[in-house]
DNA sequence: TGTACATCAGTGAACGCGCGTTCACTGATGTAC
DNA sequence: TGTACATCAGTGAACGCGCGTTCACTGATGTAC
């Protein structure tokens, strides 16, 4: 019996590649780090221990793989919220509040990603930083300054802004500000609330 | 043959327990989270792997105890800076170059302490706001708002610089910001610039 | 002060476990003629 | 279209490893008398 899916399909047993790396983001999501064992996700993705062996040298370039596509994902969806949102306070806030809610939505996938950018990433910022994650919130928030403020300082603003709300994903996710969250009407008024405090450097 | 070392030794073989939560921060910070195992402190300790349990009721235990004494040197540092600064925008800098100093200081150690807390606290902020991390952040950079803010604007502000720090500390942890950093004067130099940029809502 | 005993920190061997990875294999699919 | 063969994704057994934890033990220290 075939299954009556749609999907491409294209070798003798489906996309096993994409379904290991399907398999690995739920069991990171629902079970944590520690348990994203390249055993379980054969387990989880009903194949054989050796089956990934034919897509991933080993484990840890699944994992790389992992966090690749989670970087992608949040890229693509602050590249959107920018998109939707012209220049200065508004896009700023759709900025931000794509970044952390994308953090809240995928906790473990978000951790594991910046955990990867240590051993991957070798230089400091990506080249094409208009298409990197931190150059565009610190684009976001350096464009909501007022006029008036020179460029370093917009730059600095930025940059507070970037951290604030890596900071901010963090809280929540921890849930150390759940009554005054309810108090400013869930994560959505909260995270508007906090931003609207940031990128007013003097 | 004694050691000629003057340290208490209560019992008959000295202060285990002490030794192996040393020697469990030094694995933590040389060899990361992943090889912190039972056995590789007794290891390092230089004990048999049975003897942490004479101490430990199982490895989570002595891991909230690194925890535990990760958070309590940091509050220490942070009360410490509190006390040897007036309130305003001095220390608030103070407070925050002490977090963010012994985040970059401890790197591996304070990434457990986070990890940690989720685990470990069950309400939200603890019971008494001035003497947690969190309260004396959200306090210092509240307290150096103008004095028009209104309370819930100064709350605010305060938990964006709390947010900041800690997205300042990781930024700073992953070397993300190296070029920068370098001409703005070192992380002390850099961090008191985007400081500034904070606490400033309108 | 001296002896008998209780206490308890540390030992070392052993257990069962899940892991990453390798290996010779199987069997379905794709390709050449 | 039909057959022979190459390809290669997936199998299942096996390896050696370090782990957490338990156990009966040893032997130094502390205590009662």
């Amino acid at each position: 019996m075939k299954p009556t899916r749609a999907t491409p399909k294209p070798y003798h047993h489906g996309d096993l590649r994409r379904a290991l790396i399907e398999a690995s983001r739920r069991i990171l999501e629902t079970e944590g780090i520690a348990a994203l064992s390249l055993r379980a996700v054969a387990r989880e993705a009903g194949v054989s221990p050796a089956a990934p062996y034919h897509h991933f040298r080993d484990r840890t370039e699944l994992l790389s793989e992992v966090a690749h596509e989670g970087t992608a994902e949040l890229l693509e969806s602050l590249k959107r919220a920018r998109a939707e949102n012209k220049a200065g306070r508004e896009r700023m806030i759709a900025v931000g509040a794509a970044y952390v809610g994308y953090g809240l939505n995928n906790p473990a996938l978000y951790r594991l990603m910046f955990e990867t950018i240590r051993v991957l990433e070798t230089g400091p910022l990506p080249v094409d930083v208009h298409e990197s994650i931190p150059g565009i919130l610190v684009d976001a928030f350096a464009e909501a300054m007022p006029p008036d403020v020179s460029p370093t300082d917009r730059r600095l603003a930025g940059i507070a802004g970037w951290a604030a709300l890596r900071g901010l994903t963090d809280i929540l996710r921890y849930r150390q500000l759940d009554p005054l969250k309810t108090e400013l009407g869930g994560d959505e008024g909260f995270i508007r609330a906090v931003l609207e405090h940031l990128s007013f450097g003097r």
